[in-house]
DNA sequence: TTGATTTATTTCGGCGTCCAAAAAAATGTT
DNA sequence: AACATTTTTTTGGACGCCGAAATAAATCAA
């Protein structure tokens, strides 16, 4: 159903516009921005004004300013976003870990902060506060006011519940249905939201390329769990209550394998790392036990085994390639997306799945679907998943409450009212 | 990314807005009217004698007029869309034939043209030709100038690639992308757009309950094939290329059975009629031609034999529910919707499979996420899909072509300027 | 019958937004 | 110093929404 349009509509939407272009665009003058926005100049004068009045953006300073050469005419003023507008928090939770990132209004980050926790040993009431408390901690050290902070960003491997703000399941976790956004709202008096590493992940992957990534692509994590992304017409899908795909939980055999979750014969008993591992320790008759966490020297080690020639290792890549490619036929029978991207400390081993993924592939979908699809494994980096995440929060920033600029009411940084 | 706002954006989704509003709600009073949108009486009165002078919405004439209980103060005068101010045409492509049915603006349909035709045999560049003919036949026959019709919406069960404007694959049709938009636009000078038959029957579900399928449903088709209609956020998702999902072809077991596509163990090759039906069959040994459309009356009879414990025909139809199952399941993981619509003649089994769907759900799925899904099954009439394509037709209309009244330029319903 | 009351709709004036065009600003060129 | 060129700002107008007042059209009550 359509909306209610009025000018109020229209200038949050023009602000906003302008906001995600300078923050997508660099420092651009005020004629440029026009082009880029498809503004006239006038609006452009008109709104840059009331955003460098309210501080969120400003005016390069002089020296700056000349970069190429020497052009007739006036010269341009470029704009940029004013990085002391705001800071932002963007929190990723791994399995050996959290870490903190702050970054200014333009996106630009400050030194992070990893802390070792025992997180699969942590209380479902203790996790919230402990976080709060390393927040105030290193804000404290990086001299980062508590009330400059506008928002956080949580990402989670594993099922984050974005409507109740909190962790349903997470292979970092013993415990289920973990409090997040609450206690930090609480502790901080900061909004927060929570969303699944992958979807950040996918995040990252818009900015870096609309145009590559803008349109429906899947974007499957592979680490100690498998993890899904959508990006739907250029939007990060995040299904019904937040919960957004459980891809790693697709079912792949009836009666398959153990599986974290306790079902049988879900894909992640296959292709995760730690179904990779119990393949190949399978041999030895050891028992297994799937809610370990796998030391990543044990991945490397069975790596550098199947490569050098180790059958049984190599196997079990091979299993896992081929039900990670079924899988993905079936995602594309169901999505049909234009790109699918792996991403993930689990793609090192990508080399020794390449082949039986392609085959599975063959097998599992019709060659209609299969030839419009195009691969892709991106070269994983930690700072995808906070990057994501901090662009993500910066963007909620941009288009829901920055954008919302009330006539008439000037604020400063504080909150306080100037004008 | 944003898009620009202006004044026109604003006048267009107004306009836009009141259309729909009272396609929905049948006739409204001005007043109503302004409750319904959220916009001031003023501004109603505006909109609404536009929308009158360009004869798109009517009041009702006053004999109707009173109809509760006389109250005190002005009457309210009732506004409906004018019927007379477009036709528009929706066709539906089935196995054994093609139905046309008109419709006028506010909906109401004449009687429909059910057309035999041998669609499995007719050549790629004689079926849109052969439509269109019969569009003017059946045009005529009703006394339907081929200029009132504004837009023309097709549905079909298999793969539609609403880019293109074809058929890419149909089981009603050996023949492969054929075309349908081209030559109707081309014979009939009419827009033209097709969709897969499922998102119809979405589009349809939404209309009649926007609340209860407006958030992420998905509606599974069962018939000589098994489709989807995915509705995500409100609205009928209808993948790259508008080729949505193939459902039906999602593998289940690798190397299983030979289905339609070519592949072995789609989901189709157990689940749709002909896959019940060889499952039945093959204890007597048949070859069996998985293209040959089977009879509705021969499923009747196999429902009835396995009703009346025909061990075989009814373990046939537990195996079609136990693949069914596993491919829901699977859909779930992946989109995790709030709720799971079964549509088609294929539900007329539904009471033989119910249990070993179930049974699957609880062997395929995490029971968070499966506890979260609400199930339904919807009795099946044609004219389900073809009141979603003309609904999906209309609302084009509303949004996309009308809700365009360019200022100063008034038009008669023939196109030509008035004013 | 007449005036009061009630409710719906229209009119009017104001406001916010965008935009085209003109003006101003700032620099290079001759 | 005058002119050319480009960017930015200002000005005035248009469009669309809205609140308030005016108008319209009915019922109710005396």
């Amino acid at each position: 159903m359509l909306k209610k349009a009025n000018s109020d509509l229209v200038r949050r939407q023009n602000r906003g516009l302008v906001l995600e272009t300078l923050r997508h665009h660099g420092p651009l003058a005020r004629i440029s921005l026009g082009h880029q926005t498809g503004l006239s100049p006038a609006s452009i004068t008109s709104i840059s004004g009331q955003l460098i009045e309210e501080g969120l953006i400003q005016t390069i300073s002089e020296d700056e300013e000349v970069v190429g050469e020497a052009k007739r005419g006036r010269p341009q003023t470029l704009l940029t976003l004013n990085p002391g507008a705001t800071n932002v928090l963007a929190i990723s939770i791994y399995v050996d870990g959290v870490e903190l990132v702050f970054a200014d209004f333009s996106g630009a980050t400050r030194e992070p902060a990893k802390l070792r926790l025992d997180t699969y040993a942590i209380s479902k009431g203790d996790f919230g506060p402990r976080i709060a408390h390393e927040i105030r901690a290193h804000a404290k050290k990086l001299g980062i006011e508590l009330t400059s902070i506008k928002r956080i960003g949580v990402a989670v491997q594993g099922v984050a519940d974005s409507i109740k703000g909190e962790i349903s399941w997470s292979p970092a976790f013993r415990a289920r249905d973990i409090p997040v956004v609450e206690p930090l709202q609480r502790l901080l008096d900061i909004p927060c939201s929570i969303a699944n590493n992958a979807n950040m992940i996918a995040e990252a992957l818009i900015a870096t390329d609309r145009k590559r990534y803008g349109g429906t692509t899947a974007v499957i994590f592979m680490g100690h769990g498998i993890g899904l992304g959508l990006i739907l017409d250029g939007t990060v899908y995040s299904g019904t209550s937040g919960r957004a795909a459980e891809f790693g939980h697709m079912n792949h055999i009836p009666d398959g394998p153990l599986c974290r979750c306790g079902r049988n014969g879900c894909l992640e008993a296959f292709s995760a790392d730690y179904g990779i591992m119990r393949m190949a320790n399978d041999r030895r008759g050891t028992d297994f036990d799937v809610h370990a966490p796998v030391p990543d020297s044990d991945m490397r080690e069975l790596e550098l085994a199947a490569e050098s020639g180790d059958t049984v290792a190599l196997n079990a890549f091979l299993r896992a390639g081929e039900v990670l490619g079924f899988g993905i036929a079936r995602l594309i029978a169901l999505i049909n997306p234009q790109r699918v991207v792996l991403a993930g400390p689990g793609t090192r081993a990508y080399g020794l799945m390449k082949d039986s993924i392609g085959e599975a592939l063959r097998r599992g979908l019709v060659h209609d679907l299969r030839k419009h699809v195009e691969f892709e494994v991106v070269p994983y980096g930690k700072d995808m998943i906070t990057t994501g995440t901090l662009l993500e929060t910066l963007r909620h920033l941009d288009r829901d409450v920055f954008a919302t600029g009330q006539r008439g009411v000037v604020v400063d940084l504080s909150g306080r009212k100037i004008a």
